[in-house]
DNA sequence: CGATTTATTTATCGATCACTACATAATTCA
DNA sequence: TGAATTATGTAGTGATCGATAAATAAATCG
């Protein structure tokens, strides 16, 4: 494991924790190299050898940011019996994670670099990628839950997901710009006070 | 009217036109002033002393934006007697808005340059500064309607105008990420669909 | 030990950034 | 007409961008 020139002095998931926190605060543009080298503290020979380019840094990060969060939001929706109780806990847990103390609020993948255009084409369609994953999440459960009768068939599952993800991409927009976690809460419980309507027809 | 010294050769409200493409689909950082200069048919010189700096022409546009397409949303919500179709009308009128085919998709307020901290504060302030004027105008809406007795004494109207300013901004995201004008319609008639459970209690 | 390998440090690179000095062109005023 | 005024085009400014060449340091291998 330990290889055989000279070792590193810092410890790379330490320091890709610091390029997170940097990137989900200013963005991606925002951020420089030297705004990175500072928060990782190592030079930019050491960041580029250990990450790449800059751009391959940030997509390291939002994987990391999307197993370490996603995970927290879709880990386990299997242990709520119905579609419903699985979907008010990804909006709480939403509100909950969009407002902590110790992080930027609201979400790095969707307002890291929201431009579809901008100068940094791979960017930005790695984020769109990771978005779409929120709603195919959304899709996937409840496909199931309407093949196990939990949801009517006649009910629209995409436009149930693309309604509960929009709730969830507006939530980021709120948080970054001061709203506080009850706020979000409210918004997650006006937001499951739909599901009647949605399951029924469309 | 017309000053002394040699005459422009742009029309000054068509080159702001063209910035304020240019802003809304790139964002305000990945716009540079050599964007601005080609889109504009302008040499910086002309640019800086016709609008001053990157940020101060940004901040025309953005007023320009606002004036433009805000009165869209909100000029005429007088003309409905109830505040519940009035709110349709502007989540109906913002998936109308954000998927026009001759402009870019979703709301120039909320993309170009979400970051709370990024090397631009002022920018970032004044863009969250109109976007307040979103939950602001719904606010008073509804205070007016409440007043006005459409509204129960009981319901939260802050909850309520957060809800659906909520809504509105994801439809911001979900738009730049390709949503069809339907798949937002189809979002604003789900969101509506909230309004009984919201003016009853919380 | 010496050879090899990898990481770090120093000192940059060329490109692009926002922005402007300066000379010139085009208009109005006296 | 000549003076004053304003806009334009040319050609740059210093600063910062992302990224790297070269020298040095610290480890393993034989």
């Amino acid at each position: 494991m330990a290889g055989r020139g000279r070792p590193r002095t810092f410890d790379r998931d330490t320091a890709l924790e610091h390029a997170m926190e940097v990137f989900w605060t200013k963005g991606y543009e925002s951020t420089s190299i030297s705004d990175l080298t500072t928060a990782m503290n190592m030079k930019p020979p050491s960041l580029y050898a250990a990450f790449g380019d800059k751009a391959a840094l940030f997509e390291e990060v939002i994987r990391r940011y999307n197993s370490q969060y996603g995970a927290r939001l879709w880990g386990d929706l299997e242990r709520f019996e119905h579609p419903k109780d699985a979907t008010r806990h990804v909006l709480i847990t939403t509100a909950h994670l969009y407002t902590q103390d110790d992080t930027p609020h609201g979400c790095m993948v969707v307002l890291a670099a929201p431009q579809a255009d901008s100068n940094h084409a791979n960017v930005n369609q790695a984020l769109r990628d990771l978005r779409r994953l929120t709603v195919g999440n959304l899709k996937n459960l409840y496909a199931r839950a309407q093949h196990d009768g939990l949801i009517p068939p006649a009910a629209n599952i995409d436009n149930m997901a693309n309604y509960y993800t929009t709730v969830q991409y507006g939530m980021s927009i709120q948080a970054r710009d001061g709203a506080t976690r009850d706020e979000l809460i409210a918004v997650a419980d006006a937001a499951m006070a739909t599901w009647p309507s949605l399951i029924s027809t469309t």
